[in-house]
DNA sequence: CATAATGATTGGTG
DNA sequence: CACCAATCATTATG
């Protein structure tokens, strides 16, 4: 410590007035073989940039100065660099070239996917709905729930732009903050504009974390979002009266194989307003809970079979309209009712009720009213109500296996009602 | 608040 | 892939 005080002390002030206070013969054999000359002149610098730290601001800065417009800097300087350089590149230089991140890549496409990024307003809400609508189905079905949807993900969209652009801005600050720093101190430290290129990559590559972060973040919020307001699950809505009554006249009136086509279901969605996939869990879900505890639905079975029933003569026979039914859609919702042959129906199905039915007789889409008259039918047959209507009828088709026989051709209609004997006891449950 | 009803999901099957 | 059976989670109801 000591002897560095001395050091300094020793050769404070030399050259320091304004001018390069050097010795006058560096200066002219600038390009010269004077090698013990230069060695001595790269000494003297160094010493200069030793004592600098020992001065007043002032002092320091004159000595900058002095320093900065002596000759020998530039050279310096580019040596500096080089071995600078050559260090600092090979050290970092293998991890130059970095791949686009694939993670960023899934959740740059996700948040392009869901609306977040991407364009503005429109295109953002086009994308919200149609990934709603992918989710949903059909396009116009629960709009108030989508709505509610839209501006909570409009919330996520706006929040994270205004960060993204925070991010971005602070990004560009510092980046020319840096910059201009390194600018400055380059006439005095050994900075290559590779350098601060590099420096710049560093920053950006930092920022561009926190970014991921961001967008990280707020995939998972649209996540959350999507799962609470899109997954049904959590928010369910029972349909609504009409739908409930479409879906079970179509229920009860198929009974005898109530699967649906496609074609049927797209048909039972839009009249319901509700997709597809949902009309197909309707329809599974009755299937299941039907065959489950029949008793249960004899009610409404009755009830179903004796509307769709009364809505067929109606239509069919004399069309006076005694008492309209409540709902006006019509109870043929597969509209292939062929009427012509009632008189011929309504033989097969008391036969049927007598107990020995061919169904072989009849063609499928009848198929349908045999069950819709069946249950009228058995209705008006009297049966007491409750307990012993569980006995009454079997439902055709239902064995005690469980599960409708695979029946859907109309060539055939499998199988003949079991024995009014055999009953579903077995689902007292 | 307990329970039933109900729409949706999940795992398994052919 | 459609379906079934069990189950979950929410909604309606007493």
């Amino acid at each position: 410590m000591d002897e560095q005080t001395r050091l300094m002390h020793s050769h404070t002030g030399v050259g320091m007035a304004g001018h390069p206070g050097l010795p006058q013969h560096m200066q002219e054999g600038t390009g010269g073989t004077d090698g013990d000359g230069r060695k001595q002149d790269i000494g003297d610098i160094l010493q200069q940039i030793m004592t600098i730290t020992d001065q007043s601001l002032d002092e320091a800065q004159a000595r900058k100065h002095a320093l900065n417009c002596h000759r020998m800097k530039p050279a310096l300087f580019n040596v500096l660099c080089e071995i600078k350089e050559k260090t600092v590149l090979s050290i970092r230089g293998t991890q130059e070239d970095e791949p686009p991140d694939p993670q960023l890549m899934r959740l740059d496409n996700m948040l392009l996917a869901e609306g977040v990024s991407g364009p503005e307003k429109g295109g953002g809400s086009a994308a919200a709905a149609a990934a709603a609508a992918a989710s949903g189905g059909a396009g116009p079905d629960n709009s108030a729930e989508h709505s509610d949807y839209r501006t909570k993900l409009t919330q996520i969209r706006q929040i994270y732009h205004t960060e993204l652009e925070k991010y971005e801005q602070a990004c560009n600050e510092f980046t020319t903050h840096v910059m201009n720093l390194l600018r400055e101190q380059s006439r005095t430290r050994p900075i290559s504009p590779k350098e601060i290129e590099r420096m710049v990559n560093i920053i950006h590559r930092k920022f561009s974390s926190i970014q991921m972060q961001l967008k990280q973040s707020t995939c998972e919020a649209v996540m959350i979002l999507r799962s609470r307001f899109l997954d049904a699950r959590r928010k369910r809505r029972n349909f609504n009266k009409q739908a409930t009554e479409i879906l079970n006249e179509y229920f009860y009136s198929h009974l005898s194989n109530p699967y649906p086509s496609e074609e049927a279901k797209e048909e039972l969605a839009k009249k319901c307003a509700i997709t597809v996939a949902q009309v197909s869990n309707w329809f599974g879900n009755k299937r299941i809970r039907y065959k489950k505890n029949i008793g249960k639905f004899q009610e409404e079975a009755n009830m179903y079979a004796a509307r769709t029933a009364v809505n067929a003569a109606n239509a069919s026979s004399h069309g006076s309209q005694a008492n309209s039914p409540s709902t006006p859609n019509s109870a043929g919702s597969a509209g292939s009712f062929n009427m012509s042959n009632s008189g011929d129906l309504f033989m097969s199905v008391q036969s049927l009720n007598g107990d020995s039915y061919q169904g072989a007789q009849v063609g499928a889409n009848v198929q349908s009213q045999v069950d819709t008259l069946r249950h009228v039918i058995s209705q008006t047959g009297g049966y007491s109500e409750g307990l012993t209507a569980n006995q009454m009828y079997s439902p055709q088709g239902i064995n005690a296996n469980g599960g409708w026989p695979d029946a859907p051709t109309p060539s055939s209609v499998t199988s003949p009602t079991e024995g009014p004997g055999s009953v579903h006891s077995d689902t007292s449950n």
